[in-house]
DNA sequence: TATGAATGAGTCTTCATTCAT
DNA sequence: GATGAATGAAGACTCATTCAT
């Protein structure tokens, strides 16, 4: 390993550091809330560091919502693994209940959702759970009905964060149950 | 009319134009993005109106925020009005296709939304549209069906927002149908 | 009396009632810390009142600083008719530490020093009670220790600002003691 | 010398800069008049400087008292030196004389008790000088007669800002005389 | 390349004073 | 004369971004 390769790892490290950090602070303090010098306190980096890797803030957020939404990636694959085995309407309940105790999570879902909405360009990072959750469902059920449930877990989504409380997984037991059925019905 | 009355409906007036223009910037440029400058502006009054009649820009975004709920109150009383006389799946799923096609409407609710994320005292701006459906549907319907479809319903918002184009009416005729039909029979 | 008079009357009141609270704020909040508003508030009165008696916020200042000052001049009115009965210097310091310990009366003389700090027109004001008690003083000892006396007086009341407590009573008598002697001797 | 010592050093010059400026406007214009722009333009550094190394503008003040301070302590150094060699009450009416003519420390001490006033973490800096003097008129006469000639002095900075002359030199001999035989008596 | 001081644009907010009613 | 809404000047403060070192 020569000395490039080591002070490019070191700075790649860095580099990551301060996307971790600001991560941190969009699940913390909300998405519009960011500033270097928070970020640079959080990381315990220089300030400098800040500015140095990334050419504006709004790049920093963008790759940090990256970031979050590559970690979402990782709880859809196990939904995906967990339904390989049961596809159950209480199964599938069962697994988005857990998601929405996630705290982390769901308030980086809500940061896909809120910075789309002051910069379209983000729009992909807040649709690309959504895509991925038709994805997987559909190998259980019809299309029609994957985004039904789709669309209700976002609702869900929201409502757990408006109530500061998931929402019932008994009824979402219930309410899956409907949507596949019919969903198997009617395509 | 006394004089009195002619400064209190002038100095009214002139609030409330304040607030207009707040609600119309939020709708436009998102609830995050206001300055009393760009308040000024568009409601065409000096910078220092925006100041005297209210206490700080929370307390003016949150008028406008309660001016645009209110304003929603209406929609949701036309659906009332109008379940009473057909409650049908598909009268229903067109009464909220209409909702969804309005930009003005949709972004205000998604402004509640935002704006509670920052700050928990909006909550419950947030939770009226929701807390009203479920009322207004629990007239035609069990409260858990009421319940499903007023998530679904905040879901399809959110798909709205993020695909530029309102949920398909076609495929909330059959999910409404699904969700009423079971929520008759489970309850 | 005729109806003008009554409304002169009534006007004077007002005024008076304006002075009054702008002096109580004086004595709370500091001198340097008055606004139209909470005088208006403090006093009961519409905001256009305190601007309509007055010509500016210094010269309601330098009238509420005079209504202390008359204040002040009956404490010094009430020495004056004790000294003439007993002019010791244990019954000098009781008078002063009693002066000491009305916080009212301290407060309005550190303001008049205050306010004489950044308007020289004011130091008339600030300097009535050294000039009052060297004249009281001047009637049972020589000029120089009245003076003495009142010198050292205003440094008690620094004192006394400063430490949150008067300062202390016997040693003022053992050094008006001294002064009085002194002054008598030398002169 | 290293770079980065080079950086602290020039940062630090303007930090102090800053502070210079600040307590040099504080003498000219009091201590309540402060504005973070008036400062910049006496220290000829840009509106951010001012921001930029103190969290606020009463951090600001309280630096540049304390700079005020300090410098005051070498007075009472050299009265300390002095009076090791000759403590007649005639020396030291003579050095507090010079004292009171200075007008940028007497300004300064007045500005410790304003400050004061309105701010009572600040009354450490005001008390230093008496606490100073006290401890130094300890080793040439009692504790007494010693908190006496500080009160007086007090008294006479009092008399010397409000009469825009120093309290007279003949008068403060007579009465340190008086203060410091009687405490010699009575100690 | 790394750093953090420097800058200045822009923010909210306060309030004396004016003046229409 | 009485009122309080209206105005705008001014203040404190924040912070993204630049750039000298």
């Amino acid at each position: 390993m020569t000395n490039i390769t080591k002070f490019e790892k070191k700075s790649a490290a860095r580099k990551h550091s301060i996307i971790k950090a600001t991560a941190d602070l969009i699940i913390e303090n909300g998405v519009n809330n960011l500033t270097h010098r928070e970020i640079a306190a959080k990381a315990k980096v220089p300030l400098g560091s800040t500015t140095q890797h990334f050419s504006s803030l709004d790049d920093l957020k963008a790759q940090a919502l990256t970031y979050l939404a590559d970690m979402l990636d990782d709880i859809l694959q196990e939904i995906d693994v967990e339904l390989a085995r049961n596809s159950s309407p209480a199964k599938l309940a069962q697994l988005l209940y857990e998601y929405l105790q996630d705290t982390v999570r769901i308030h980086a879902d809500v940061a896909f959702f809120v910075a789309s909405t002051d910069d379209p360009s983000l729009r992909p990072l807040a649709t690309r759970w959504f895509d991925g959750l038709v994805a997987v469902l559909s190998k259980h059920t019809d299309k029609e009905a994957a985004q039904a449930i789709a669309v209700f877990s976002d609702g869900a989504l929201v409502y757990t964060i408006l109530h500061n409380e998931p929402f019932s997984e008994a009824m979402m037991t219930n309410i899956f149950a409907n949507l596949m059925k019919s969903g198997g019905k009617e395509s």
